[in-house]
DNA sequence: AAAAATATTTAAGCATACTTAAATTTTAAT
DNA sequence: ATTAAAATTTAAGTATGCTTAAATATTTTT
């Protein structure tokens, strides 16, 4: 299937997991960057080929089918992502912008064999899950945003989810990793900003950065 | 600029460097698979961005922008087959068929990254020249076909020019391979085959072979 | 509940990259 | 040097994936 295909089913999957339920063709313009013509056009061609449910003015909805071509995109976008960064060394937002072209281009086979070389990993360095080669994510997502946590406890960064290079930049030099541990010190509820403890370091974030960090309780 | 108009200059790049001048519509149309009215028509378009010469049933000719974008989607190409090659050990024929995907869309950012990792290597998996990032070819290609040779002297196998499955999976069953040494042990003029040793094992090799399997004298 | 604002859809049109069929030119054969 | 064969070009048409502008439907505001 082409990449405009491909690309607009991931981008439906995508709005599905985080938005209610808006996955009316203008959002998904917006987030392809296609004018709003655009998208019902598309929506509807994809209706014939049995990818997705098309109703005048309805959320479009992912057919079975569909969802399993969202999925395949993605765990080849997650699985360059993961490759890229181990072998290349790669930042976040490079990886992520390389993965978006090559993820169309990859075969099954290869894809494949870049999963059995990282040893089958189930997390990309966002800490987004990759689907296996049935199209199947078998993790449970039990992380919670940096806003939610609690002052005083520890936490394990767990997903960091933009697209966003100055947010990765910003990240990098922080130690806002991954896996990494962080204490959060301190809850400004009524300023909406969190303080975390980061290798000795003191940060202040406020809720753009605190709803996209994840984390998880340790153990 | 798009895949058709990359592989399109990039055919008639392959094709200059191989056959006499046949670079014309027709020859070209083979190459991709699509029909001669097609290659007229992208040669015309081509021919306003400034990427090749084309007059009225003479053979194409490749500007210096022209070639330089060949050269680029060639440097992509190669880069990945060695890469490919040496990470996944996967087999000529999968490396081509991948390659033939990611170069195009690969950045010249990830190119370098590539190139640097695996130690600006001159030289793919076939024995064909990688062009460095400026899109120049800096090596300079000394070696003979198999058919050429003498009998009784010692060669390395430098170049295995074909993109045929069959072929190279006789190869890769054979020990014939970019590097290996092998001694011609007859040259059977008349009946146009060679007799080759080659990890003790003889092999008499037809025509077909011994013209794309390109060698050096061992010093 | 009507009006205003917003979103979606339809319609018309464009660029790319192809196709087949017919016309033209070149090349090869006699 | 004609004629026949082969290749190239032109012409007309198609599918994909977009665009803008207008029409229509939905949502929100008052």
């Amino acid at each position: 299937m082409s990449v405009a295909v491909e690309n607009f089913v991931k981008a439906i999957y995508k709005n599905d997991n985080n938005d209610s339920n808006n996955t009316k063709p203008g959002n998904i313009a917006k987030k392809l960057g296609i004018s709003n013509a655009a998208a019902t056009d598309m929506a509807k061609k994809l209706a014939l080929k049995n990818l997705l449910l098309y109703k005048k003015y309805q959320p479009l909805q992912l057919t079975k089918e569909g969802e399993k071509m969202a999925l395949n995109v993605v765990r080849k976008h997650r699985l360059w992502e993961a490759f890229l960064y181990k072998t290349f060394d790669m930042s976040l937002h490079d990886i992520h912008r390389e993965a978006e072209l090559l993820e169309h281009e990859t075969s099954d086979f290869l894809a494949n064999k870049i999963s059995e070389y990282l040893g089958n990993p189930k997390f990309d360095p966002h800490g987004d899950p990759i689907p296996n080669a049935e199209g199947e994510i078998t993790t449970t997502d039990t992380s919670i945003a940096l806003s939610e946590t609690q002052e005083g406890k520890n936490y394990i960064i767990s997903r960091l989810m933009s697209d966003d290079k100055e947010f990765f930049d910003f990240c990098a030099s922080n130690g806002i990793k991954y896996g990494n541990t962080i204490l959060v010190s301190k809850q400004l509820t009524k300023n909406r900003m969190t303080q975390i403890s980061i290798n000795n370091n003191s940060i202040l974030l406020n809720e753009d950065f605190t709803n996209i960090i994840y984390v998880n309780e340790t153990d």
